[in-house]
DNA sequence: CGGAATCCTAACCGATACTG
DNA sequence: CAGTATCGGTTAGGATTCCG
């Protein structure tokens, strides 16, 4: 055994390459927010719907999913919690007859939603720009 | 059989929630730029590096693997397709002896890394806060 | 109502090997 | 150098069912 051994080179890789982007803090932050159903829940809370207005507003579990809809209560349910970890935003529950429970975006979250708001205008904007670019190339390379 | 079925109940939601967020055509495009890779790959290309400065500048295909590390040549190469089929990148073979190819931002993915950029620098400002409410949240639900 | 637990498939993604 | 092709492990994520 012994020599070299690839997992070591493997290893070694695995440090020096760190430099950049791999291990910087902020790309686990980067990973949690470009997520999906993150983007979609903090337009939801955030009052961001399809017409660009609306101001933030608690919303109930099942008002969500409906809103989302396209949503797993799996999925759903993954997202707010981890969301709710990062204090982004607060879950409330309300010990009525059917328990209600209701979700509220933190200011941290209420800052991060200007953020994904932006990227759900530009996704707007040049919506048309990249699908002419797509077919262009789907043409070219046919 | 027949009566109703959850099939078509099933069928009748899948119709009606579509409304909001499901397919909208932004959904789609927010979808590709929430992809971790197509974000790094515009940061690294739009030349915002850890440090947030320089400037947008070509890159060849070893030198983009260098710099993002982390990634596989496959997922890579795939990023890099889908983002020149969607213009915001363009490919330019230089036919040398080995082969060299450079790829660069359009103006389109430009003005889309501006917003990454945004998300970058919230996800480096906010850290601290995201991480002390994560540890709370541990240390309350141990 | 608002979940949690289970199952199970589809996709992502990394490692390897081969091409031009 | 800059890819393509293939295989396999890991996980995301949907459907279903059950619980407080």
């Amino acid at each position: 055994m012994a020599t070299t051994t690839k997992a070591a080179q493997r290893a070694q890789a695995r440090v020096d390459y760190d430099a950049f982007l791999s291990v910087c803090p902020s790309r686990q932050l980067l990973d949690r927010i470009s997520d999906k159903w993150v983007v979609l829940v903090l337009c939801a809370l955030g009052g961001d719907t399809a017409d660009g207005g609306g101001a933030p507003r608690a919303m109930r579990y099942s008002e969500l999913s409906r809103l989302l809809a396209g949503v797993s209560q799996k999925m759903l349910t993954q997202t707010l919690r981890s969301l709710e970890r990062d204090g982004l935003l607060t879950r409330t529950v309300t010990p009525t007859v059917p328990v209600t429970v209701s979700y509220e975006l933190t200011d941290l979250g209420l800052s991060l939603r200007d953020l994904t708001r932006g990227l759900r205008h530009w996704a707007q904007d040049h919506m048309a720009e990249v699908l002419a670019h797509r077919d262009d190339h789907d043409a070219a390379t046919s």
